[in-house]
DNA sequence: GTCTATAAGCTGATAGAC
DNA sequence: GTCTATCAGCTTATAGAC
């Protein structure tokens, strides 16, 4: 009877594993698909149809599992927001800019080619009315543009770098490093090119490097 | 007789002016309304019927004068491209970057705030599938480009600035100064001000002016 | 949990009276 | 030139069979 309980159990439960399984599988994949189709399209050119097409799943089963397309919309925000905020290397008023604001710029650019969708995904919430950021900016993120305001400060005090304002030194170095991704479809016509290439993220890392180092005070 | 045919052709020739006006006046309005709502929504998320309401017109007056909604954003954005080349002071290989330069950002600046309908619209066509902006780019965007990078290398022959790639300096003065329409939401939240001001703007062209000439050796 | 069928509403565009 | 009425198609979301 134990043996035939256990076993019972041992079913139950590795039915509940499979299933939760699946349903984790089926959560990335869409979540997936959406992120990429809202960086493609934004919000309102997107629907939950395409996402179900990509998915392979009938958009019922989408709906199941998201309920509104709203609610896929913020899911897909909040994945993006973590891995941002998890990758996002903050500098520290002990290591010396020279470092670490290289190291800043070049993690940016970098990010901006390995993960273009959060970067597009943002710039579409911040440029139209959806504003689903608007929370996450006054808090955590607010959080650590303040912490990295304090940092810029301390290096000023130390005379490090240059008398820059802080808060408009973060927006020019977001700006110019965000742009490898929310651009770079600009970038590349100009260019004549199909798409970018590494020439041209090594050139951008160069440029931005060299002009804003030195533009803050840093010798080369 | 003389006089009645005269008369007559008066009269006709009145009421085709009169009519030329509401013509030209209604077009104007429209292409004002669409360009706010474009610039606010993205071309997807803006309807016919949100830009007929606001100029108090029925949808189907709208689509008598632009027969589409394709049409009509592309009416838009021409009417922009118009301005925004008119008001772009090209920067001159003759004239020392010190003024050329400043004067540049300066404007640039003025004009994300002054014009950012423009800015806006044109990042969303750049960032989403839309992409009627390729065409420009192509043509008179990329030679007025092309041109500016001629600009650069010409100073940089002349060692009145450092060796910096031309291309990706654009792209930076591009960024920072644009980003003063196309991130102001997301710089005002993170300061915590209802909107940008006059301090904002100035601190901005600070800034850009400061860290992009010193970055590119032109000293105090 | 999954999927077909369908509701309910909106969107771009047009026909046709004035 | 203007506007009412309306269409055909698409969109989000749900009901209900399996």
């Amino acid at each position: 009877m134990h043996e035939i309980i256990k076993k019972t159990v041992t079913k139950n439960e590795s039915i509940r594993r499979k299933l939760t399984d699946i349903r984790q599988d089926n959560l990335q994949q869409i979540l997936d698909a959406a992120e990429n189709i809202f960086a493609d399209r934004g919000f309102r050119g997107t629907t939950v149809a395409a996402i179900a097409d990509n998915v392979g799943l009938p958009k019922a089963n989408v709906l199941y599992y998201f309920k509104t397309k709203e609610g896929l919309y913020k899911g897909v925000i909040n994945r993006l927001l973590t891995i941002w905020m998890d990758n996002m290397n903050e500098m520290s008023a002990d290591i010396h800019p020279r470092e670490s604001l290289r190291n800043y710029i070049v993690n940016k650019i970098h990010q901006s080619r390995e993960y273009p969708n959060a970067s597009r995904i943002f710039a579409d919430d911040i440029l139209h009315g959806v504003n689903y950021l608007r929370g996450p900016l006054e808090g955590e993120l607010k959080d650590q543009f303040d912490r990295t305001c304090d940092v810029f400060r301390c290096w000023i005090d130390k005379q490090w770098i240059d008398d820059v304002n802080p808060e408009h030194l973060i927006f020019m170095l977001w700006s110019t490093t965000q742009a490898y991704a929310d651009h770079s479809l600009q970038m590349s016509i100009l260019m004549n090119k199909p798409q970018l290439d590494d020439s041209d993220f090594e050139q951008g890392v160069k440029v931005a490097t060299q002009v804003i180092l030195k533009g803050c005070g840093l010798s080369d």
